[in-house]
DNA sequence: GCAGTTATGTTCGCCGGCGTACGGACGTCG
DNA sequence: CGACGTCCGTACGCCGGCGAACATAACTGC
C-alpha cells in the first residue's frame, strides 16, 4: 500500500505551495473505520477532515429513524464545510462508508487560513458549490427516478471516490444511504447481476460492465461529475 | 403600497453602515414579475439579486421537463449564489414565484465588496448554509414524506417570506414546484380545504387556521425554519 | 464442526402517486 | 352575451416501493 500523503486530496493538491507549507505542520493524520460519525446532527464542530482514501456519507436523519443520504464525499473534497461558511454545525451527519485515512484540522486553524483570504477560501467555496449541486441534484433524483437508476447512480459516484471496480458495502447500508429498503436493493441488485453488470457477494460488490452501469443510470450521475469536474479541475 | 428600501433585504439591512454607504450607489431596484426566469440552468450569471417583497424558486429541471424545487429564496436571502462561489453558473433555474421587486447587483461589484472581506461575505456564506440547509432537507421530504404534509411545508415556507395569510398560485404551478402531478395537489388541497384550514378559489389560497397547518406539515418546515432562524438572526 | 450471527433471497398484500381522460366551473374579452 | 381559455374536481387502471414475515446461505467464534 503506498504511503498517505496530503496530495491525495485534491483541495490540499491543487494549493499553492506557500499555502501548503503554512498548513501542513498543523494537518494530522488520522484513521477513519468503517461507520464511524465524524460529527452528528447539531453537533458543534471541532475540526474539518481532507478525506484521501475514505469515503464519507452526508446523511439526514428523521426522527423516526429513517435517513437519506444527500451527498458523498471523497478525496475530491472536505467533510465539515459549516466550518468555514459560518453555522458551526449542521442538522446532517457525517459517517463513514469506506475506511481510509484523513487529514484533518482544526477549526481555529481553518478559520485563520481561511481569513487570510488566499486559494484555500475560493479552494473551498468552489467545492461547496459542487456539493450543493449534489444535494439538488439527489433531491431531484429522490423525486423521479426509479431504485434501479439510484442504485446505479449511487454505485458510479462511490466508484468514482474509490477508484477500482470494488467496493465493499452491505445491500442493508446502501438501503441506508438511498432512503429505501433493504429488499428493493436486494431486487435491483438482483436485476443488476442477472444483467451481469455487478457481481454480488456479501458485501462484496464488483463492477464487471461499467460502461452498462452508466447507461442503466440517470442523468444525475453525468450532472453530479460533470458539474464537480468543471468546479474542481478535472485529474 | 410602502415604498421598497434595500433595507427590506435582511442580508442588506444587516450590513454595518459602512458597507452599506459603499454599496447602495451601484444597487438597482428591478421589478420581478411573475414567471420571470431570473437564470437559466447553465447560463452564466450577471446578477446577484437581493429580493424585498418577492418570492424566487430554484428548480432544477430534467431532460424530459419533469422539475422540482429546491428551495425558495425571499427576503432573508439572495438569489445567485455561484457567482460568488466561485462556479458563476449552476445546473438550477430560478423562477419568479410570487411578484415584487428585488436589488441587484453586478457580479463584477459583488466580487469586488466580497474580497474586501467585510461582513457581506460573511452575511452571505451564513445565508448560503441556510440554503444547503434547505435542499437537504428536500431531498430527504421527497424520500419520506407524503404529498399533503410536503404541501403543507411549502405553503409554510411561501407564507413566511410574503408575510399575511393569502397567496396567489395555481395548482398546477405548486405541482411544478414540489415535482407531482397537479392531481394530487388537487387531492390534497382538497383534504386541507375540507379540513378547514385553507380556503382555496381558482389560484388564490387563504391560510385559516395556521396552527393546523403547521401540525399536518412535516418536521422538515421547522427543521429549515430554525436552522434559518439560527444562520441569519431572527427580525 | 456446531451455534449463533450476518447477509441475502423471496413472497404477499397494501397504498400512494402516476398517466390518462373527461367534465364542469369560473373569468374574461371580444 | 357568447366563446374561449384557465382552473379545478373526479375517476380508473397501473406500478413501484412499503411493511412484514419467513427461508436460506455464508461467515465467525468457540
Amino acid at each position: 500500500m503506498a504511503a498517505i500523503t496530503p496530495e491525495m486530496n485534491q483541495i490540499l493538491r491543487r494549493l499553492p505551495q506557500a499555502e501548503r507549507e503554512r498548513l501542513y505542520p498543523h494537518l494530522r493524520l488520522v484513521s477513519m473505520p468503517l461507520g464511524a460519525v465524524i460529527y452528528e446532527s447539531g453537533a458543534r464542530l471541532r475540526h474539518i477532515y481532507f478525506p484521501t482514501d475514505c469515503i464519507v456519507s452526508l446523511l439526514y436523519v428523521l426522527k423516526n429513524g429513517a435517513s437519506a443520504e444527500i451527498a458523498v464525499v471523497g478525496n475530491e473534497g472536505a467533510v465539515g464545510v459549516s466550518l468555514f461558511m459560518g453555522g458551526e454545525t449542521t442538522p446532517s451527519r457525517a459517517i463513514v462508508q469506506s475506511s481510509g485515512q484523513a487529514y484533518r484540522l482544526t477549526g481555529a486553524r481553518l478559520t485563520q487560513e481561511f481569513e487570510r483570504h488566499g486559494e484555500m477560501l475560493h479552494a473551498l467555496l468552489r467545492y461547496t458549490q459542487s456539493l450543493i449541486t449534489q444535494m439538488a441534484q439527489t433531491a431531484v433524483c429522490n423525486r423521479h427516478h426509479a431504485l434501479e437508476q439510484q442504485l446505479c447512480r449511487w454505485l458510479l459516484l462511490s466508484l468514482d471516490r474509490l477508484g477500482g471496480d470494488e467496493l465493499r458495502m452491505t445491500q442493508e447500508l446502501i438501503a441506508n444511504m438511498l432512503g429505501v429498503r433493504r429488499e428493493g436493493i436486494t431486487e435491483a441488485a438482483g436485476r443488476l447481476q442477472k444483467l451481469g453488470v455487478i457481481r454480488y457477494a456479501r458485501g462484496r460488490i464488483k463492477v464487471l460492465d461499467r460502461p452498462r452501469l452508466e447507461q442503466l443510470s440517470c442523468a444525475c450521475y453525468f450532472a453530479v461529475k460533470s458539474e464537480s469536474d468543471r468546479l474542481l479541475g478535472t485529474g
